[in-house]
RNA sequence: CGGAGCGUAGCGUAGCCCGGUAUCGCGCCAGUUUUGGGAACUGGAGGCCGCAGGUUCGAAUCCUGCCGUUCCGACCA
């Protein structure tokens, strides 16, 4: 390709509604253009990225038996009520203002349609189906450029299995199909345990880059040993010693104490919040949780969902007073006159004693609760968040939380789709069951982000792996040379010869310097740069966009340095 | 959805408090000289200052409403 032909329009400044490195350099690079919040143009720069992203997907995909399908963006909303997703998604889903037509933002109903009427017997399983789509979801806030979109492509895939062994397997191959995928894309990731409940499945795994953009917090250790999303992250931790002091209840008044960090000033324990019970108050459709955590924990709505369900949520500020008779601060265990309040506590509190915890009046709090004793009905869960430095539950590892884009995200679904739609099969002996599901996802655009995330530097990109748009960028120094320019076209067409994707930097009037500075920018692996100076002496020079090392070689070993180069 | 910020030429911006001919850089066009790390000089084009209303002799500037957009939070099967 030549540069002279290439519609690249690289830009010197920093955008100034860009935060995050890849949306900048994106911008700056002229991959993308921004049409309206979470909606992006692609440039032909950036869709060359997209879909060579796409190719890598397609052929790993393919590897483990997939089907390519293309299934509408249009969708009625009727299929959508059917498995109540037209009003668990709310806002997110785009609504067809003249037509009951939804934009889909996923394609499980679809998927099973298709799969209801046409795959019916055991004889017809297992399948594969994916498909490379646009999706679209009315996120409040977009953000991060192409990490966060309103619009945006997503590889799906579903799997329809006969028995929970075979969705295994389908399970399992889209795990090492999604390794491999990711890796050649040259990305550094992290599989971590991921929450399930929401799409209604059991096992779930995400595909995690590491990187300050990123939105979600994961758990790790060092040598991998585990890795998991904070939502459900469990880490090793002591129980609340209990004292068995077996001290009557006392209320005290505790005039403007709202926090924990007041409270603990005030009884004189700065340090040692662990027997400050924190309590919070959620609401649960017509009935209300009361949690405890120590004081220096904090609750994991995640794990309050995986208990309770999804419509579990925080009291709001303004409606905790009616609900408990206190308001936050001065929420507890102790002397609840609502029935419709139930107590749990985070595993760490079992039957712990001598606790501190509002009194469900305002500024008071009750000292010495035995929660054995005095909260008889109480149920205790997992539902801590953990923390950094905290040990993995076998005592081996420490764990460290980082922040990380989600690239990917595998579930074992089951049969709630099917079972809603009425997808059936029928097994050897003619009796009907719901086909058994999985869902795989893959944000193509955010595997380009997270890329130029993990691969960049002052200067701009630096493509690794098999999304760089060009192999080789061929640099033309001296325009006004004649023998410079002809050699430039010689090699050109050499490297087209050869199948090598190069792109031409032919244009005049512009500075060696400048065409640096773009290279660097939109980051080719690998710069040839033809300077007369060089050519003279016979020579040619050879720049590594990533380590920046310089090779002056001989030009008629040009080629073969070149082969080397792109084998490793 | 709650909070905060921003909206001036293709891009990045100054001016706004304290009302009076719209600033600068990049880019663009023409010419000359340049040509290995975002060249120099000369000349030039380009603006409903987000939109609507109000105050005023006069509004980019003050007031009101709306729209757009960014960030923080909430939310994100």
């Amino acid at each position: 390709m030549r540069l002279t032909q290439f519609f690249l329009p690289t830009i010197k400044e920093e955008p100034a509604d860009a935060v995050v490195a890849s949306h900048k350099l994106m911008i700056r690079s002229g991959m993308i253009r921004q049409l309206t919040s979470g909606v992006y143009s692609y440039l032909p720069f950036g869709l060359r990225v997209f879909k060579k992203v796409e190719k890598v997907i397609r052929e790993e995909m393919n590897t483990i038996g997939g089907q390519e399908f293309y299934l509408p963006a249009l969708s009625p909303n009727e299929l959508w009520s059917q498995t109540g997703r037209l009003e668990d998604y709310g806002d997110t889903i785009f609504r067809i203002k003249n037509r009951e037509l939804v934009l889909a933002p996923t394609h499980e109903e679809v998927f099973s349609t298709i799969a209801k009427s046409n795959l019916i017997s055991y004889k017809d399983l297992p399948q594969i189906w994916y498909q490379i789509q646009t999706k679209f979801r009315n996120e409040a806030r977009p953000r991060s450029g192409v990490l966060r979109g309103r619009q945006f492509t997503m590889k799906d895939a579903y799997s329809f299995d006969s028995t929970w062994e075979a969705l295994d397997e389908s399970y399992n191959k889209h795990a090492q199909a999604y390794r491999n995928i990711f890796t050649r894309c040259g990305l550094n990731f992290y599989v971590v345990t991921a929450f399930s409940g929401a799409m209604g499945g059991s096992d779930s795994e995400e595909f995690m880059v590491e990187s300050d953009a990123g939105e979600d917090n994961i758990v790790v250790t060092d040598n991998n040993s585990y890795c998991s999303n904070i939502e459900v992250a469990v880490s090793y931790i002591d129980k609340i010693e209990r004292k068995n002091s077996n001290l009557e209840p006392e209320e005290f008044h505790t005039p403007d104490i709202k926090t924990i960090e007041q409270l603990a000033k005030f009884v004189g324990t700065e340090n040692d919040w662990l027997r400050l019970a924190k309590s919070r108050l959620f609401v649960n459709g017509d009935s209300y949780v009361l949690t405890l955590v120590c004081g220096d924990d904090e609750v994991s709505e995640t794990k309050l969902q995986n208990v309770f369900g999804q419509g579990i949520r925080p009291g709001h500020p303004e409606e905790l007073m009616a609900i408990s008779g206190a308001d936050a601060g001065s929420i507890g265990p102790l002397k609840i006159s609502n029935p419709k309040i139930s107590v749990i506590a985070d595993l760490r509190l079992e039957d712990a004693d001598e606790l501190i915890s509002g009194a469900n009046k305002n500024d008071y709090h009750f000292k010495n609760i035995d929660l054995k004793r005095d909260v008889p009905s109480i149920r205790y869960y997992d539902i801590r968040t953990v923390k950094g430095g905290e040990l993995t539950t076998d005592k081996k590892d420490t764990i460290r939380i980082t922040k990380a884009i989600e690239v990917g995200h595998i579930f074992k679904l089951g049969t709630k789709y099917s079972e809603a739609l009425g997808s059936t099969f029928l097994d050897e002996q003619g009796n009907s069951h719901p086909i058994i599901m999985g869902s795989y996802g893959i944000g193509v655009e955010r595997i380009a982000a997270a890329h130029i995330e993990q691969n960049h530097d002052k200067f701009g990109i630096i493509w690794n792996g098999e999304i760089a748009p060009f192999q080789v960028q061929l640099i033309c120094a001296n325009t006004n040379i004649e023998s410079v320019v002809s050699f430039s076209e010689q090699v050109y067409n050499e490297l087209n010869e050869k199948g090598i994707e190069v792109l031409y930097d032919d244009r005049k009037e512009i500075s060696a310097g400048f065409k640096f500075k773009d290279a660097d920018l939109i980051g080719t692996p690998i710069h040839v740069i033809l300077g007369e100076k060089n050519l003279k002496n016979g020579n040619v020079e050879i720049k590594i966009r990533k380590s920046g090392e310089r090779h002056i070689i001989s030009k008629d070993d040009l080629m073969n340095k070149l082969q080397e180069l792109l084998n490793n």
